[in-house]
DNA sequence: TCAAAAGTGTTGTTCATACACCCATGA
DNA sequence: TCATGGGTGTATGAACAACACTTTTGA
């Protein structure tokens, strides 16, 4: 798309000269809040517990530096999340970029945010190099604001290491106020060829934080993804407790 | 909010032995898309014809880069846009940060985009140290994408340095899904204390690229804004061609 | 036959859209 | 008085929420 006519004597000569390190650069991460839907449906954020300085022993989303020139930001964080958590082809998206001096104690370092929203059976979770444990927390409010819990373990927002609390609260923010117009609850199915009307409604349900009419919920999925061919009846039904379900595939584009 | 508990002995000593430059690292920018109403309101942009390689000689967004340690990235961008138009305290909003290695042909360069909308008469153009000339021009339509013009002047997105034009999609993009659900359409207000129904339409229309029922837009307006308080009756008109109109004023919380 | 979950239908309200019409001003 | 833009009112249909009710299964 780009053309390259520009590309004259002067710019060649020009480039070679060029001196990089004229200006102050900073440090780049590409940071993930990776979020899931836990084995009673509730929402839940992988935290690794830092192995290193700075904030050694604390809970942090996981993350790690850009490798200039060898990779892009989003294939930085791609590689981060395979690292921690062995997965490939989820949803990625960047999500904000935070900058503010003195977030980092060592230099300036300018985190990358991403949000992944990854169905829990796909999560192979695993502390990396620099972290010393690696674990799902459920997420749960009180007065304080966000409180993460695993078995007896509890962690309060500002327990976690930089500036990662707004960052997650960013990343569940945008996620809740997207969820409506956005296709992002899919990629929580457990199978997106294969799934019901209500465990579509009960990931809405947990990114919402309430409950939902499902006869309303079934008329705006039909009207709105069925009916539109975004997602086809597969015509086979499921049992589960109650009447069996009738199971539906996502037509990817 | 965040404590300093765990700055032990060990973390300071750490601190002072750690080597910044062990990681390759990029430099970052931040890049401003500036958009405003011209006289005859239609949307337009702010470019900058680069006086520098790379890309030298062709038409840019302002930006530059940052002063890694002295500022946040939303400082740079603040003091950028000053630099280039001389105005403060604008509507500035980071859009989305762009990263792909060999986007510039020196070296990993991030650049952090960011949206200004500011109103015509506030903007005080000036080409600056690296910029030979500095304009703006109309936003256009055609089959080949955007197309800007400035009087004679007309520049099609490939046209322009770096991946510019991805920037610029993007931000109107954005701009455009937003206008319903946020309040960005009052920053290109002549004078947000004292506006008419009719010039606030007008910026919606632009923006939206279609022109809307005067009726209808009177009454989401008077339901979503002055009801709730967030937008007050003057109770004053202002003459014009026809009837005089009703002058609001916004209430900055 | 009963509980549980899936699925259908009805009703009332809110909201967007289209549009007919009236009002106040300057020329 | 007429053109111009400001401002009011009304009708229609879509979208949304609440909820009563039916269906199909396993236990």
């Amino acid at each position: 798309m780009k053309n390259n006519k520009r590309s004259t004597k002067d710019e060649i000569d020009f480039l070679k000269t060029y001196d990089a390190s004229k200006y102050e650069r900073p440090s780049v991460t590409a940071d993930i809040v990776v979020l899931t839907l836990d084995s009673s449906d509730e929402l839940s954020i992988l935290l690794i517990k830092r192995g290193e300085y700075p904030f050694k022993g604390c809970w942090a989303i996981p993350g790690g530096f850009l490798q200039a020139g060898k990779e892009s930001i989003d294939e930085a964080a791609a590689r981060e999340l395979k690292s921690e958590t062995n997965i490939d082809n989820v949803y990625l998206k960047q999500l904000y970029t935070f900058g503010n001096p003195g977030r980092d104690p060592r230099t300036t370092v300018i985190s990358v945010a991403y949000t992944a929203l990854v169905p829990k059976h796909m999560l192979d979770i695993k502390a990396g190099d620099d972290a010393q444990d690696a674990r799902l927390f459920k997420i749960k409010y009180d007065v304080n604001g966000i409180v993460f819990t695993n078995d007896g373990l509890t962690i309060t927002e500002s327990d976690l290491a930089f500036d990662h609390n707004e960052i997650i609260r960013m990343a569940i923010t945008r996620l809740r106020n997207r969820i409506d117009y956005e296709d992002d609850a899919f990629s929580l199915l457990k199978n997106k060829n294969e799934f019901t009307i209500s465990e579509l409604k009960r990931i809405h349900e947990t990114i919402k934080n309430r409950s939902l009419d499902l006869p309303n919920f079934r008329k705006t999925f039909l009207r709105d993804y069925v009916s539109s061919g975004k997602v086809k009846d597969l015509g086979k039904t499921v049992v589960s407790k109650g009447k069996p379900a009738r199971l539906y595939t996502l037509i990817e584009e």
